[in-house]
DNA sequence: GGTGACACGTGACTC
DNA sequence: TGAGTCACGTGTCAC
């Protein structure tokens, strides 16, 4: 590294000009090599930087400059909107049911992470349900949030999966959440509000 | 744009070789003009991703190339942390098991309202039998969040009881909760352990 | 006039 | 062979 070479013990006479003398022409190959290194590492800078992106990335190691660059384009997006649907913590039942399911992918080793969100009437055996829904789909629980107001309920999960059955867990989670809310609706609208006013029995106890 | 000027317009003849023909002349020189043209949109992809990653970076737009590239590795870095630490927010579970119970009265209408929290070890049954406590002490959950980790887990309640007896159910409370957590002490421990790998059966369903 | 950043064209290499 | 990517050296513009 940095083999400051003296240019000057490499001069050679000019017959063609008079008007170049040999300092000049030594300054301007000095400056010319200059000009080579500072480009090389400025190459090396911006490189160094891009493999470091590299290391980031889940998807990582070996692929095109361009797509590297994508890929951190959709990354930034994702988590720039993750960071939106997380502030907003929106753990108040709303009055319409819904169910969402989104990937999350913090983690760079691989392990998928969804964010799970169900919100429908309340029911007392609403709760173990999602329970063995998630025990049988194998998901780990990090976070679970649970809201009631008014009769309504709103759970919000956040559960890892293997990370051989990613896709596949969120699309079974998914259609698993659909199937209880349509349970849910399908139930007896009166039983469902007799289990609410008076909960201290029910099929929850073992 | 694309000014696709024909090469074998301006083609010249070669005196100083008889091997290459003016075929062969040719296709070397739309080769390379194929490959400067390639290049060209290799350079402009790459750009256009970097001028993405502009836009979507926080604040200023004219930068560096390279310390572009540097402010993205640590805007990923950054939100990488941030998703951990919400992942693991302030209901983690802590290693000692414990159990508070404190009143807030939040409300002005004089209905009592407690925050209660309980940290043990994890098991299938410990969310089954608080919701039954709650029943059966009247108590409305407002807010409800759970946290598990390593087979522990963190339960914070907010619950608001009868403006009659309000004290009372805060003692109850405590109380339903200290011989839960007894009950989870006594409990065989191979039994939680087998209950806790094996979750898709038990005495949840009804 | 020296320094830094960029785009360009080209040789080398891979699939 | 051809299409693709990369590193390199150079010309050029701006401060």
């Amino acid at each position: 590294m940095q083999s400051f070479s003296n240019s000057s013990t490499t001069y050679f006479p000019l017959e063609m000009s008079g008007v170049t003398t040999e300092t000049t022409q030594d300054r301007a190959l000095a400056a010319l090599k200059n000009h080579k290194e500072a480009e090389k590492r400025r190459r090396e800078r911006i490189n160094s930087h891009l493999n470091r992106l590299r290391s980031l990335l889940p998807c990582n190691s070996k692929a095109d400059k361009a797509s590297l660059l994508a890929t951190v384009v959709q990354r930034l997006r994702e988590l720039k909107q993750q960071a939106v649907e997380i502030t907003e913590l929106e753990t108040l039942p709303s009055e319409t049911d819904e169910i969402r399911v989104l990937s999350c992918d913090y983690s760079s080793d691989g392990t998928s992470i969804f964010k799970a969100s169900l919100c429908c009437e309340d029911r007392s055996d609403l709760l173990p349900e999602l329970i063995q829904i998630l025990n049988s789909l194998h998901l780990k629980t990090l976070r679970a949030e649970m809201a009631t107001l008014g009769g309504r309920i709103r759970n919000v999960l956040v559960v890892a999966a293997d990370k051989d059955h990613g896709i596949e867990s969120l699309h079974l989670l998914q259609s698993a959440l659909k199937s209880l809310l349509e349970r849910s609706d399908a139930s007896d609208r009166s039983k469902r509000k007799r289990a609410y006013d008076h909960q201290n029995n029910g099929p929850l106890m073992s």
